[in-house]
DNA sequence: CGGCTTCCCATTGACGCCCATATGGTCCCA
DNA sequence: TGGGACCATATGGGCGTCAATGGGAAGCCG
């Protein structure tokens, strides 16, 4: 274990790459709605000191979004820049904190399936973890497939124009 | 005041986003019109030495904010902060004193939903708890839900926007 | 005296912690 | 170069503990 995560961090340090969420795989949850959580994932929250996760639904899509506190705090930095008691503010908080939960991995690097992950991903038996750099998302596969896909197709013609 | 200030911020570092309240839980109420507080918002309240409960209705949404007497205090700050003989002050005022009600957990951690709760997020059977921070909400499930998407869908055009 | 509240205890269902197994991949050695 | 041992990950399941809920009994104020 502390093996692998001394090797990871001298990895990181040489290669610069093995230290943020990369790439993405697809785990199946069993029985008791347990799912594990990608070892690169696992690895880069080791690296970071990460024990406590954070949850958020995305803005966009239909991906419940996952990070340290950090990802909580860039938040609330935003929410700390507005009038405290203007309605902007108390409606940003009504995401962030009241849609946001807290979670942890079990001794395997588990995490439970909540319902709350459930019906916004429109996830049923398998569930897809796509890095984003400084956080990881939860997926439903084939929406995941499709956003992507869909993303390319946009890019495409995005790439084409002169930037 | 300051060693408060910077022990919160020595617990932040040690608990993470566990010294705030955070995400929501729906719990039934009984018969006798008891409803339990979720366990992760009890410890927030233990760890912040919290017994007495202060709950005043939110100024946006159908909502009870409950919270410890510095939410009072907060509130009190920010009238004291408008123009005293100004009729926002003055509205405020009888929202927060004339509608502040206080209240106890029981030996369980549970609350008494009376009508005062009831009539002004129209709760009957159920109830959200909603975290946001440093307090947190009671809302009417359904109530709780609508809100939290319509807010999504503004945030939603505000994000698009470069912050 | 009656309704309402507060304290106390019982139940049960969910979640966390632990151990066991399988499977795929890698490394070593013949 | 091919076989085999080894390892890490992913997955399955048992069990104990705690939280949510229900209900009874005693106390308080009308």
């Amino acid at each position: 274990m502390w093996g692998v995560f001394s090797l990871c961090v001298m990895m990181g340090r040489v290669f610069g790459v093995m230290n943020r969420f990369l790439s993405n795989a697809t785990n199946r949850i069993d029985a008791k709605g347990r799912v594990s959580v990608p070892a690169p994932f696992r690895a880069v929250l080791a690296q970071r000191n990460i024990q406590e996760l954070y949850c958020l639904q995305d803005l966009v899509f239909p991906a419940v979004s996952v990070g340290g506190p950090d990802l909580l705090e860039r938040y609330e930095r935003q929410i700390a820049q507005a009038d405290p008691f203007s309605p902007e503010a108390n409606a940003m908080s009504l995401l962030v904190h009241g849609g946001g939960v807290y979670m942890r991995l079990d001794a395997e690097g588990r995490l439970m399936v909540t319902d709350f992950i459930r019906d916004f991903a429109g996830i049923t038996t398998e569930i897809t973890f796509v890095g984003r750099s400084d956080h990881f998302q939860l997926w439903q596969p084939q929406a995941f497939h499709e956003a992507q896909t869909a993303a390319r197709a946009g890019r495409a013609t995005f790439a084409a124009r002169p930037a």
